[in-house]
This record gives structure tokens, sequence and C-alpha cells, in this order.
DNA sequence: CTGAAAGCGCTTACAG
DNA sequence: CTGAAAGCGCTTACAG
């Protein structure tokens, strides 16, 4: 490979003065010297060594993306399309930058700190990770870090990109109300977190005229499929004569469908079915699913933006960002 | 951060004795001595600083994973939850191994170049590039690479881990030849590479007890989802003559399904369907989709294992290394 | 406007 | 069995 050194040997200059010129301190470089050696490093095709740019002062420019296990529905997290496209996103963004990405193992956070150290990580994207392993990590390892979709007990004591799900939900609910749903049910694997505050937006867009949504209309279902599908059994009854049924996920959504589906329930006749994410699959099932999007580009656009703010020593004006979410009617809601 | 230094300060030795010990060049150091250092290192919790490391002569431990462009079906290519969870995959034995992946876009090849060498990178896992790509790379780079399902004009002169696409087709055929679905159709969007090795192992199933399967009955469809979706309607005639389609993607295969129900024409009874590659969807669609079934992980593990040897200056036995395949009987085949 | 020199944190032949 | 020293390829105060 070729070195510094040899391209100041071929410009005849110093070393210094080769290296002035790559990273721009030009000021006080003749315009002459500037010209040879940019036509020479052309020429050459130099690429520094980032070794030797870590060693000396610079920063690594490399931004670490975690993954936090996130073993929903029995997947892998890069395997779900959404952790996908937000991956390949900032991989393009960060490299239009001239940074690097880096995939770092979540799971075990004592890996996370020591591949940051070892490679002076710059900063931290990191998905799937819940507010105390957040707390965890950050005892531990002083970068920068932005959080995406991790929800915390109380207020917001760390930068976060989220989905806006408490509007998401309202907007749900005011679909399903606005068609005469009064009495849809909301459904989540969980009663926190995103499932939470969607569920929020959806029980206060069924209050806005006066009504009351119980608590009684969230129902919890189990993370196992089987222990799930088994509860979907027993709540049949119950769906039916809600007549309208909002998932916390599209995955779970279209795993409702084929229940119905395979139980010979029509929906949106029978019953009406809504997600929430607008995966790509959402429009594949039939009948379409009725979601809630969000866009994923520009969600890791935006974390992107937050991470090299903090890098440049800027503050953040707000810790949780929220990506917008607006509704798509599709064919599983029964006009 | 603390340093080689630091740690030899505490126990009282020079630099290079720790370097031994934390590099096992552990045959010329007392029991002793070892002991000492490694209990401090590991109460200090001791990393190396990978630009010293890497500018010292020992390898960069970075494995670059190539993000070939395939904006098929209009996705980014981790979108697709088969490059998703090869990437994962690769992540998490890629740390196992004590390396780290360096996520590259490789849209531009120059870039790929620039970033390999900038980081040293021991080796490269390359998808979504063509032979050509390959030769382009390869001239200006001098790295261990490994393709994944690359697929050649002649023989193999790079090596590639790939799906067993032949066999996969042959298994297709094969079944729906038992099925009475003599004359089925083959569908794809390419003549070449994937699918026309898939097509050559269906033709092969169908030419099984001596009749003929005339080129013809390999259907090529525009690669332009409108396009595409026009074509069916001209070809559907056709279709619901040979009552039989087995398309070389399951996105192809379950939007046809989708194109079929808007229609109104019923799957498996007018026209059974199969897919390949059973991603995640294939049995979340109504009918649930027949389909070739690869295993992905193994796959990322193979190829890992490959470019670890080709890193320990072994060479591999084979070039091309296929990756298994069976077929799912699932509901789109009338039985 | 240009360059000699120190320094970044490691490893590794070599001497003892 | 242990350590002093050179060297990896860069950057950056500093001197001229």
């Amino acid at each position: 490979m070729i070195r510094l050194q040899d391209i100041a040997e071929m410009a005849g200059v110093s070393r210094t003065t080769v290296s002035n010129v790559i990273n721009g301190n030009t000021k006080r470089v003749s315009q002459e010297t500037i010209d040879k050696i940019t036509a020479i490093l052309k020429e050459q095709n130099y690429v520094p060594h980032m070794g030797s740019v870590m060693l000396s002062g610079h920063g690594s420019r490399i931004i670490g993306v975690v993954l936090g296990f996130h073993y929903a529905h029995g997947m892998q997290s890069l395997q779900d399309p959404f952790v996908g496209e937000l991956v390949g996103t900032i991989q393009m963004e960060t490299e239009e930058k001239g940074y690097y990405v880096m995939l770092i193992g979540g799971e075990n956070i004592q890996n996370v700190v020591d591949i940051a150290s070892k490679w002076n990580v710059e900063g931290l994207i990191i998905l799937g990770y819940n507010e105390e392993q957040y707390r965890r990590l950050s005892r531990k390892l002083n970068k920068k870090m932005i959080m995406i979709d991790t929800y915390p007990e109380g207020a917001y004591t760390f930068p976060n990109v989220g989905v806006d799900d408490y509007s998401g939900g309202y907007q749900i609910g005011e679909y399903l109300y606005s068609r005469g749903y009064e009495k849809a049910l909301f459904v989540a694997e969980t009663d926190k977190d995103t499932d939470y505050y969607r569920w929020m937006g959806f029980k206060q867009a069924m209050e806005k005229r006066g009504k009351f949504c119980s608590r009684s209309r969230y129902i919890v279902v189990p993370g196992e499929k089987h222990l799930r599908l088994r509860k979907y059994g027993e709540l049949l009854p119950r769906f039916l004569e809600a007549r309208a049924l909002a998932f916390s996920s599209d995955y779970d959504a279209i795993e409702a469908m084929n229940f119905f589906f395979d139980k010979g329930i029509r929906i949106p006749d029978q019953i009406s079915i809504t997600g929430y994410d607008d995966s790509i699959y959402a429009s594949m099932v039939r009948p379409k699913l009725t979601t809630v999007h969000q866009d994923v580009r520009q969600k890791a656009h935006v974390a992107l933006k937050c991470l090299m703010k903090l890098i440049q020593g800027e503050r953040l004006e707000e810790l949780n960002i929220k990506s917008p979410v607006y509704l798509v009617k599709r064919d599983s809601v029964r006009e």
C-alpha cells in the first residue's frame, strides 16, 4: 500500500505538507503545492491508513450500530425488514458523510463496551434496548449515543428517536370510531412502552365524544405464538362481539387475520382488523391491511443527524424526537 | 482509556511482557507473571486500542460485508429479510471469532476498494454482485473475498456460496409433475443466473419420464411491477390452461396469488402456485405458499468459514459451495 | 509557505 | 524469563 511518505517523495515535499493538504489545512500552503499534491493523490489513488489516523489524534469516524436482541416473533433482529431498512439507510448516509459503520451485537453489554472502546467508536446508534439496558451501558461507556424506539419509565433522560406511538394509536382509534366501531378492542403483547402509548392514543380517541374507554378493552396476549393462538381461541366470542380489533403490530394483525381465515371468519365483514407499522407485507396480504405507516428512512436520517450533532459537540434541543406517522386505509376495515 | 503502559506499571513489568501475555506468547513468561498480569488485565478491563494493533503488524480483524445494490422489487438490499438474516448471522458469528464486521456500500466499486484499504480489512463477504462487478473489484483490490449467490457465465473462477438452484427447481418440477401438472409453467423475471438454473432443474424433472419440456414454458416477465401485472393479465388464459405456475421467487409468487385473488380466481383450485426461498411471509399468506426452503444461517456460517480459511492462508477444496435446499409443501398446490 | 521531530499505543526481533 | 528500542503511518505543535 502506498503511504503518505511515498506521496511526499513524489511531490518533493515533506509529509507535513502532504498531510496538511489532505486535511484541508490549506491556508498555509501555496496553491501551486496544493495542486501538485492533489494531482498526485488522485493519480495514485492514495487512501490513508485508518490505524495511523486513529492513533494520531483524529477520531475513528466509526459509527457503531448496536443490534439489541429483539427476538420478537422468534426472529433475529435484522430479519425484521424494519430493522434492515433502518440499518441499510444508516449505512448509506453514514458513508456519504465519510464515516463508517460497524455492526455490534448488543446482547452482551460488556461486548458493546469492549468493541466501542477498542475501535474508539465516535458514536453509537442503538436498536432494541430498553431503558435499563441503556443505563447499564452508559454507566460503563462514555460515548455519544442515540437510542431508537426506547421508552423510559418516566421522563426522557437520553436522546431517543421514536415513533409517534400516541398519535398513531389515536388515528386508529378515531378512524374505527368514525366507522361505528365504538367497542373496538386493542390487542398487544405487552402493556408497556410502545404498546402502552399506542393504547393511550387509541383510548383517548375513543373517549373524544365523552364516552369512556375502559382498561378492559386493552387485551394483552402471550408473546409465544402457540399460546397466543390459543388465547385467540378463548377470546373469539368477545372478538366477534367487539367487531373490530386494533393490533399493536402488523405481524400480530396478519397472524390474527390468518387465524380468523382458518376459522372461516370473514374479514372485514365479520370483524375489522388494523395493524401498526405498515411493514412491506401489510399490503401483500388479503385483505390488505389498514395500518399506521412510519417513514423508516426518515427515522434513520434523523437518528444519524442527531448523533452527528452530538459528535460535533452540539446539544440536542429535544431528547425525544418523534418520527411522524399516518394512517393507511386499506381493506381490512369495513367502510 | 487505559493503556498497555499503565498495565505494565501496575504489574511492575515491561510493556513487552504484558503484550506477550495478551497475545499468548506465553511460553517465555513465568507462570507467576502470567497470573499477575492476567488478573490486572481482567480487573482493569483492559482493551487494546485497535489503531495501534493495526499499525504494528497485526491484522485489523475486520470483515467487510459488502451490500451490493439489489434494488429488486424496489427495496433496499437489507430490507429483504433474507439479506437481513444473512448479515445478522454473519455479524454474530464474526464476533464470536473475535472479528468485527464493517458494513460497506457496494454500489460504487471504488468505494469498496477505498474502505477496504483504509481499514486494512482482512476479508470481504459480498452480497448481490454479479460476475462482472466481482471482476472489476478484484482487479483493483487484492483481498480475500467470498461471494454470495453470484453466478458466473462459465466455470467458477471465484469462491461462491450459493443456493442449490438446480436441485430446488428439480424438486418443484418433480412435485408438480407427480400431482399431474405436466404442463406447468415456470415464471421468472430474468432468463439467467439463479432463475436459469432453477428452470433447468424444473425442466429436467419434467422430462424425467421421457417427455419434452419446451423452452416456451419458461415465461420471463418484466422487472417492473406495473408491467409485470399487465403481463399477467395478457397471459391469463395461458396460465389457466397450464393450471400450475412455478415462480422463481416467493415475492413474485405472492404477488401473483394476490393478482389471481383480485380477479376472483381461486388458488389452488383453479391454479396451483409455487415460490422459491421460503421467506418468512410464505407461510403468512393464505393459502400458505408451497416453496423451496434454504437454510440462511447455514449459508452465512459456511460463507464465514470459507473466508476464515482463506484468511488463514488455506485453499478451498471447491469454489462453488452449494447450500442445500428442500421443498416445503403447503397449501398453494392442489394435492 | 515548508519541514524536522515528537508522539499516538501497540508488537516484535533482539540482547541479555 | 524479561526488557530496551525500533518501527508501524499518520498528525500537529513548533521553528524557521
